[in-house]
DNA sequence: AATGAATGAGTATTCATTCAT
DNA sequence: CATGAATGAATACTCATTCAT
């Protein structure tokens, strides 16, 4: 009759303790972070989250790792694949692309990363390894491919793919620290890219 | 034998307090650095460290404000007071400014708010007053001077000043997490100068 | 494919995690044997472990228990059986059975029970009542029976037949703590039991 | 008015925590005390303990270590310094030697040897470095004394001084354990004493 | 003013025990 | 009967803060 007291759902725990996690090491960093309170937000008790999760800076280095985006992977599949020119792939699907991302929780991964970052280097690796990296290179072989095609010049754009990202970047950080001061992102992107295009077209 | 210790003037002991606590929170962050530490580093007493700051955390803000740079102002007054054309400021000092920001302290307290700011919302507010706001501010009013004078188009960059310090983010950004990967922030943030002067030039 | 498990007798079970505890027990001491370990080691679930045992404290009663040895009744009933002579009684089974002893199981209790006798009386009551007393009474009996045989003298050593057993408590505890360091616990028991002959002997 | 809520007392309170510790060891053993309870004891803040001992296992070396005796030293200088004879010295200072043991500190520290040891050798070794193999020392040089006197014959006692203390081991398990149950252990040692001097007496 | 000994609330982690499956 | 996922009380240790000296 009564509520049973737990239920056996040993498939779906981790990712359950792993979504909890996020959340609230993306509220309160990781220092300030109860492992309680997690265990709370996940529905279990302190010890179930022990089964799954050695330490809580275990827990910490699993919950980033997981956040790693297919999106990144999928940008680089597309650059390889499309049949867009250049430039109407970085009006399109790049544009699209870092417009999403700082409302995603790489955004939030980012600040972690930011605040630990020096005492998990492994972290860091792991994230320049399977995001970063991964990033700069498809915008790298986009303009490449631009400059093959002879849509666009040999700038200095070539090597610094950063260019292209850094108000993406910029943006994150708005966000984070001054969410409601007024800036509209977006507009901050499309105006960043007419700007490239204009210096790199051809 | 010992350090002439007794010869500091007592009024520089909060001063040298808050610049051991800088050492220390840039290195450990917050939560992870102990007042102990800090008053070790100080060369004074966990109680006399007490006696000026009252808590840890107020401790935390009086640094953090502490850091506010006077370049900030000093790149107003001189966007005011310059006698260089509008391109020739961006290209000299405006240039040099955003080089110097990401190798300055200021960097550091830019990740110690990305860390910690959600807690603290004063002090995301005292920065965006004395810092951002007003850096913002100068970029601002120096296109605006140089449309007015007919150098410059009118274009979103009026409203978009974050567009200038953009590779700059970036760079302090990339500085704290990917200290070894190869990237040339000074020419990234001459291209992207040549860039947007290309854009904008009338 | 697996062990043939499911072959063993239900009736066996106790009897398997029993041993499986007493290794555990003898190699870590109560408070560090975990029962997760036990079980493993007996080759069942925790949930089994206590079905047949209330707790960790009944599990490790049970074990102590279990180890009372057979050797001490069969001493009883050997110095009541035989027809060697007393003294020949004492230089051959007795002597064994003192230089056994400190290499069985029954040494390894010894020291669960000085570990932790304190907070289990009972306990200590039950190896007093299974082991130690009829250990005593066997030797007291084998002298008096010298004594009223006339091979032996009437000496303190009638009341004290802990004195018989000193030697084999000394051996106990060496091969406890100092295992590395040399002593002929043999030749000791050897001499005592000599010296002991020598001082009783009419 | 009120009481102070604390004493300054840095020289003592070592000392102080190390006492209260020795009887919540001696009585519950390393595992089942509590640092708690210790400081309790001792009057002191569970921080401060923590301030003179790092660990729970570093306060009980400590305190295993503060009870070395001086009597075992006091014994070597003794047989060394002594004008009585072997045989009086045996019955004398050595009886009471014996006699003692079993009722100091010691004991404890052997019980709490003897279920940590295991966990610790450093601790047997330091015990076998100032305390047994003292010991054993100070009765070895007797009996090689007595025997260079002439008072003693040349017999395996000489290299088994374990064989002199093997009842003051037994009378400290036997307190240990049954402390009820009577045994005269001063008895028992003076018929140890008449017993080795019978045998090894010229 | 200055010290650092002393406090105690707070937190990660463990492990005996239970109970849904 | 059997399992092992789930619970939660227990406990070592830390560190911001206080206050007797």
């Amino acid at each position: 009759m009564a509520e049973p007291r737990y239920q056996r759902r040993k498939e779906d725990r981790p990712q359950e303790i792993s979504e909890a996690a996020f959340e609230v090491f993306a509220a309160k960093g990781y220092a300030a972070t109860r492992v309680e309170e997690v265990a709370k937000r996940a529905g279990v008790s302190k010890g179930l989250l022990y089964l799954y999760f050695k330490t809580k800076e275990e827990l910490f280095k699993a919950v980033i790792k997981s956040v790693v985006t297919r999106r990144v992977d999928a940008l680089l599949v597309a650059v390889e694949e499309t049949e867009l020119s250049s430039e109407a792939f970085v009006r399109g699907p790049l544009l699209e692309f870092m417009k999403q991302i700082p409302r995603s929780p790489v955004a939030i991964v980012i600040r972690l990363l930011i605040a630990e970052g020096q005492r998990h280097p492994d972290l860091v690796d792991y994230y320049w390894d399977n995001v970063v990296s991964k990033g700069l290179t498809a915008i790298a072989r986009l303009v490449e491919r631009g400059i093959e095609r002879g849509e666009f010049r040999d700038t200095a754009v070539r090597e610094l793919p950063q260019l292209v990202l850094a108000p993406m970047m910029l943006s994150m950080i708005w966000r984070m620290l001054f969410t409601e001061r007024e800036l509209d992102t977006d507009k901050l992107m499309d105006t960043h890219i007419e700007m490239i295009l204009a210096y790199i077209k051809a």
